[in-house]
DNA sequence: CGGGCGAAGTTGGCTGACCAACTTGACCAC
DNA sequence: GTGGTCAAGTTGGTCAGCCAACTTCGCCCG
């Protein structure tokens, strides 16, 4: 039943630089499959067993495969039954969300950005505990205003460790991304932790993105870290109203968002 | 060594639903570690192999909880080198997102909630696509005031399709948790996109909420699906500045968060 | 015609094994 | 010292197989 495609083991993969893993390659594979509507809308996938087949893999590597399309929310999954379609492919990529610039192109918009301010001090107990560093060392302090297509919609405050400040410290003032830059001088960003809530605007935040003193703004923080667990950013970022919002996926299996009371810091 | 309690296959478990598979208690038990800092705040985990051997399992289980782990933001991995301890524990917890009552008494709070409105009406045509129903189809539309410790946070529409609304209707209007009444009538939640943004207070939040008209609210829209995929809900939640803050994490290897433009419906 | 039962199909979970890719640190040559 | 090389340690990825738990559906019996 239903068009087998028998000669075709694996192979291109396509776009997406192509993950080296075979599981990712399937992975992306089934996705595209998923986002044409392959299976249907609430369809039922073949089963795993029938997708190694298929792809000339063990059934174990066609799970992991599953398994990261489960957690982007893209197919169900339960003992005994085929998996079924979900939803519809998700714009998801980690860089999207870590980078404000990375985040503009894939809309297709212009992203700018002004650097306001960029001073040294020493950090205070607060900061020394999120970038994890000894009291009285110094951090690098910016304030920049970010654009699209000209327009002002958010206003970003970094704190930046010593040796991750002293490169942003050496860039031009018209530099757009910050992140592509330190990601050619070997910082790398792989994990964050974002909190998400509202603030209202202060006399900077007013005065940069053009709203009332007080209005209300979207607020994201974040603190991200290297490969090896060294945070090389503390960030807040307020957004316009109506410009942004933030969307996740989650389910029994896999879990990453939660609520928290206000409490916090 | 180690594996002690012999006879306690699984069960009860405090609270969190002890998981019976091997890999979760692995995990859980690690969790435990990692949060009374057995392995220091930054410190590195043992090797796989080495706590394969601890736990009496092979380390395609270990792997498997670590797995767990690093979805939730408390380790690094990477090829070549021990794993990194990342933070001190997560709320975490799919139940505490999808429930309002069971977040709240996660925290010690009293929750409460009064059933301000419940109506059967032909679903518009967004419903209709958000639910997966067929044009015509009726819904069952709720309005609840919720309350932490009698404090008013926040305002919940919901929207249900009809399978699930008629259970909805027969409670009785004091029911705290309809999702916990739901679930013992075999309405399962197990899978939920959420969309976070800002939004400005009308008659009814401001009424209920006594804050101003056109106050800013924090907004959380959510689609939950059953485990086959079926639709289950469709609701707004819209709480009072300072009462909640949304978190996630995400890293290059597990990302389930996005942001968006909000052109979105 | 309805309901219960059982078999087939399917995913969850676990094991043991193997190799590749990468990191780290020690050692050695310059 | 300085720098390069090498070996050991560790995680990433893949495979093949096995059993348990669960869902679905058809069949049979009352």
């Amino acid at each position: 039943m239903q068009q087998d495609e028998p000669g075709r083991p694996e192979e291109q993969a396509t776009a997406t630089e192509a993950g080296g893993a075979l599981y990712r390659r399937v992975a992306a594979d089934l996705r595209e499959a998923i986002s044409t509507g392959a299976y249907g809308e609430a369809g039922r996938l073949p089963a795993e067993g029938a997708l190694a087949e298929q792809y000339g893999v063990s059934r174990g590597t066609v799970r992991q495969a599953l398994a990261v399309l489960r957690a982007d929310g893209l197919v169900t999954s339960r003992r005994g039954t085929r998996r079924v379609v979900l939803g519809n492919a998700r714009v998801q990529s980690f860089s999207e969300l870590l980078s404000f610039t990375h985040w503009a192109r894939s809309m297709g918009e212009e992203p700018g950005g002004r650097l306001e301010s960029l001073l040294r001090r020493p950090a205070d107990a607060a900061e020394c505990e999120q970038l994890r560093l000894e009291p009285g060392a110094e951090v690098y302090v910016t304030l920049r205003l970010r654009t699209l297509s000209g327009a002002p919609v958010m206003v970003e405050r970094t704190i930046y460790p010593p040796h991750v400040g002293v490169l942003v410290a050496q860039l031009p003032a018209d530099v757009v991304s910050h992140t592509e830059h330190l990601r050619e001088h070997g910082i790398l960003f792989t994990d964050a932790d974002h909190t998400i809530d509202v603030v209202t605007a202060n006399g900077d935040d007013a005065r940069l993105l053009g709203c009332r003193r007080g209005a209300p703004l979207l607020r994201e923080r974040r603190r991200t870290t290297d490969p090896t667990g060294r945070p090389v950013e503390w960030s807040q970022d307020r957004y316009l109203p109506g410009t942004v919002a933030f969307s996740v996926h989650n389910s029994l299996a896999t879990s990453a968002l939660s609520r928290h009371a206000r409490a916090d810091d």
